[in-house]
DNA sequence: ACTATCACG
DNA sequence: ACGTACGTGATAGTC
């Protein structure tokens, strides 16, 4: 067996790469996509083939021998976009650190450094692989050197291998004659001038039949046409430059240095640094230790832990800390949670070189640690006990603790990072390390990875991994509080952290602690009826198509509708037809099959989500206990998973159904209260538009009022067409109107659509300025603002995709509008939750839906609710337009809503 | 793991 | 010429 050497062309990889992949970014916003597709398609070979030997080479920016030959060589050429750059110069420091041959010439190109590479190596007696995004390379192909093209074909990655044999079935030359057609067809994108006139059609006729362009030459006279005899005949100087151009060097000034390249572990400790910044998860799963070295520019070195068994000891460390808190000193705090136990808890002290772990197991208690954390929270001067996810930390205390902890001594970093970072993907000990610290802190995956687990959750409870996880997480937290307050603070939000979004985390954690109750049997009743309903309609469709087949297929379903039925579909999407419902919709009156499907659809999402989904979320409280999530949206509301309740069906009746099997507990009841238009009354109120605030002063149907003044018809006279067409405008200013969105929505012609908003910015002239405003302002800061100061970074606006950057711009225009909203309701939250425990009612809140609560309300208490309620909604804010709320009392959620 | 679809505000 | 309404999460199918 040949021994294997793999020479990779690093520009044209990464180009393709590019160009491939999705505009991905690591946890500091830095591109990464271009990375991680060139990573896939060399691991790709590498993973197969396992050469011996692995060089990647580089083209150099110094110009090279082909431009003293032809200064216009590559004039064309378009500069590259700064995005790719950026990703090359950290894909050659990535390649460097995992110890991977990297190779350039000045002078010359990467071409012709392979092209003398893979000579020389194939003299050496190698099996040569040339792995390249380009055509050009094809003319090196030989008995012992093959090149290879990755190609993606509908999303998937494939390789076309290319031998001299394959070049010649393929292209019809043979891997020598490609110069030669190149010299006379010419190139654009090299800026090669060929023979005017001649163009892949005639090159490639000329060179099947003579193989040379000095064969051409010779015969340029028998040459025909005329044209081709002339173009060739008058340029032959041309054409021989242009072969000169196209021929790639295979004796430039280069050794081959075999040892450099030869193959090994690339997934070391000097390279995990590089993949942890660039946070490729596929690849750091590959790491068999964790151990990284520091970056080099890093000097802060991860702590060690230090298990504590013995009381006396426990307590001499606790009561340190506690005068290290009073006097500023910071302290990261970790529980390690397993499946709702505690197994222990790690502490960070700012001051000492360790970090301590107090296990449970045999001794200490949790009554201690919290008895303990209340003491550190009381003595601490500032908000300087830290914690990483504290909502996710507080099921280890017990309400009677919880009660007595300090609120104001905490500091969430995971909270204070979204605030000033909304969008990352997570904030977690890992992320918060990297991007703050700089510190390529392992995730508790790799961890259980590099101890040879499959999963996180393989690993044992107590499994050291997850203690020094918890310690670091507890370091993790201490380390980046600084950074973070001063963050916020330097951000006009440390406010809007202080009394919002920390006191918020307390109140989200009473509510899934609390959960909400739910019918059980009435669900399982409710799914068995539609069960019926969808065999029904199951069987009816059936017959309708004439075949049976997956209904919840789109892809099947389509080729029924629109390939067998022949029923005439709107438009082919990317990858095929579209049979979503708006589609659907407007065949339905014409195909019977069609609204059936609609049907269907309905019928079998409410079943499979809510009848058959919800059933399992129920805990032995028999109730559900949802997370309502802090640190996930972009703008600033809260979500809900595991599983969402805030996307419960009330549209239409029959899924309405659901919301009659959310029920209070026992003897209780639910008042419901919602805002009225919360967020057209924050747009009268930042826009300072004199007609709409009048508008909502007056407290008739807004829509109507809108449709009267822009469509210049007495309020009476509005026609429900007009209502909804100026409900769509007020929804689409929210948007961030297009006139495009604006036309889909309401099914007009875009010009119609344009008309419309023309028409409400001439009535209210106060809001074109005003989101004009927003998006001028989002641009020059690079973030949007709402009401009480959150930020929403907005990297689009200065993007060079036109259609990132309007995407940018309706961005701008909407999340100072939904975060206000977010932030108005996040204060309503707070009151309210704190108004029911200094009275010390038993009701609670239970639900948010990002402008409605509901309030699990204890009997007698109804009254003092509905007036919690009012108050805490309508004066959460003080705004020029009344805050509205709709209120409501009923047995089931439906009823009260 | 990704896409299409659809439930909510 | 480009190809969009803003913000979420769950399910099923397909790769």
């Amino acid at each position: 067996m040949k021994k294997k050497i793999l020479i990779v062309d690093g520009h044209s990889i990464m180009n393709r790469a590019y160009f491939a992949m999705p505009h991905l970014t690591n946890a500091e916003g830095e591109p990464t996509g271009a990375i991680l597709g060139f990573l896939n398609i060399l691991f790709r070979y590498l993973d197969e083939r396992s050469p011996e030997y692995l060089i990647v080479t580089f083209d150099t920016a110094a110009p090279t021998f082909r431009h003293k030959m032809y200064p216009d060589y590559k004039g064309t050429r378009k500069p590259m976009d700064p995005e790719l750059h950026q990703q090359i110069h950290k894909v050659q420091e990535l390649l460097a650190a995992m110890g991977i041959e990297i190779r350039s010439l000045a002078g010359y190109e990467a071409d012709d450094l392979m092209g003398t590479l893979a000579v020389r190596a194939a003299k050496e007696g190698l099996d040569v692989t040339i792995l390249s995004g380009d055509r050009d390379l094809l003319q090196l192909a030989s008995p012992s050197i093959t090149v290879t093209i990755p190609k993606t074909i509908k999303g998937k990655s494939l390789v076309e291998e290319y031998g001299p044999k394959e070049v010649k079935e393929t292209f019809g030359v043979t891997p020598e004659e490609f110069i030669d057609e190149k010299a006379l067809m010419g190139d654009s994108s090299d800026n090669i001038p060929g023979a005017p006139g001649i163009g892949p059609k005639t090159a490639a006729k000329l060179i099947e039949q003579y193989h040379s362009i000095g064969e051409v030459i010779a015969h340029a006279q028998e040459l025909k046409p005329d044209k081709v005899r002339r173009s060739v005949s008058e340029n032959t100087e041309q054409i021989r430059m242009s072969y000169d151009l196209a021929k790639i060097c295979t004796d430039a000034p280069v050794e081959l240095d075999l040892e450099g390249a030869v193959t090994g572990d690339y997934f070391n400790e000097k390279s995990y640094p590089y993949f942890k910044k660039l946070n490729f998860r596929k690849y750091l799963d590959r790491f068999t230790h964790t151990d990284a070295a520091p970056m080099p520019k890093e000097s802060l070195q991860l702590r060690p832990y230090e298990e504590i068994h013995r009381l006396e000891q426990a307590d001499r460390i606790f009561r340190e800390q506690a005068e290290a808190l009073s006097r500023g000193k910071r302290l990261g705090v970790n529980y390690l949670i397993r499946s709702g136990k505690v197994i222990g808890l790690a502490l960070a002290p700012e001051e000492g070189e360790k970090n301590y772990f107090f296990p449970t197991a045999g001794y200490f208690t949790i009554s201690y640690f919290a008895r303990k954390l209340i003491e550190l929270s009381d003595a601490a001067s500032d908000r300087n006990l830290c914690f990483l996810d504290l909502k996710g930390q507080l099921g280890a205390f017990t309400d009677l603790y919880l009660h007595n902890l300090r609120q104001e001594a905490v500091f969430d970093v995971s909270v204070g990072d979204y605030l000033l970072y909304p969008a990352r993907s997570a904030y977690t000990a890992d992320v918060l390390a990297g991007a703050l610290l700089d510190v390529p802190l392992p995730s508790l995956s790799e961890r259980a990875k590099a101890a040879g687990k499959k999963k996180e959750d393989d690993l044992l409870p107590d499994a050291p991994e997850r203690i020094e996880d918890a310690s670091q997480r507890a370091w993790t937290a201490m380390m980046t509080a600084g950074k973070i307050e001063k963050g916020l603070k330097d951000a006009d939000m440390y406010d809007l952290f202080e009394n919002l979004e920390m006191p918020l985390v307390f109140v989200l954690y009473d509510m899934e602690k609390t959960g909400v109750r739910i019918d059980a049997d009435s669900l399982k009743e409710y799914a068995e009826e539609l069960g019926k309903k969808i065999d029904a309609l199951t069987e009816k469709i059936y017959g309708e198509a004439g075949k049976t087949f997956n209904l919840n297929s789109p892809r099947q379903l389509a080729q029924v509708l629109f390939e067998d039925l022949k029923i005439p579909n709107g438009k082919k999407g990317k990858n095929g037809y579209s049979t979503s419902a708006d589609i659907l919709e407007k065949l339905a009156n014409d195909y019977p099959i069609v609204a059936d499907i609609l049907e269907y659809r309905t019928y079998s999402k409410l079943k499979s989500t809510y009848a058959d989904g919800l059933p399992g979320y129920i805990a032995p409280d028999g109730r559900i206990h949802c997370h309502f999530n802090q640190m996930v949206t972009a703008t600033g509301r809260i979500s809900s998973s595991d599983p969402n309740l805030q996307n419960i069906p009330v549209r239409q009746d029959l899924g309405r159904q659901i919301r009659r099997m959310f029920i209070p507990r026992e003897g209780y009841t639910f008042v419901d209260a919602d805002y009225s238009q919360i967020e057209l009354r924050i747009m009268a109120h930042m826009s300072g538009d004199e007609k709409l605030i009048e508008a909502y002063r007056s407290e008739k149907d807004i829509h109507r009022i809108t449709a009267s003044q822009v469509f210049h018809v007495p309020f009476e006279d509005v026609t429900p067409q007009q209502r909804r067409n100026a409900k769509a405008v007020n929804f689409g200013i929210i948007y961030g109107i297009s006139a495009f969105g604006l036309s889909k929505d309401l099914s007009i012609s875009r010009n119609d659509a344009k008309h419309y908003i023309e028409q409400y910015f001439e009535t209210y002239p106060k809001v074109k300025e005003y989101i004009d405003r927003l998006v001028a302002s989002a641009k020059e800061t690079g973030y949007s603002v709402t009401m009480f100061g959150r930020r929403r970074p907005i990297p689009e606006l200065k993007d060079s995709n036109f259609m990132r950057r309007q995407f940018g711009e309706r961005v701008a225009m909407n999340a100072p509008i939904q975060g206000s909203a977010a932030d108005i309701m996040k204060i309503a939250m707070i009151r309210v939750s704190q108004s029911l425990a200094t009275s010390h009612m038993k009701s609670r809140v239970v639900l948010q839906v990002h402008d409605e609560l509901l309030v699990e309300t204890a009997p007698g208490e109804e009254e003092a609710v509905k007036q919690i309620l009012t108050e805490c909604m309508t004066h959460a804010a003080d705004l020029k337009v009344p805050l509205e709320i709709d209120i409501n009392e009923g047995i089931n959620w439906a009823e009260a809503h």
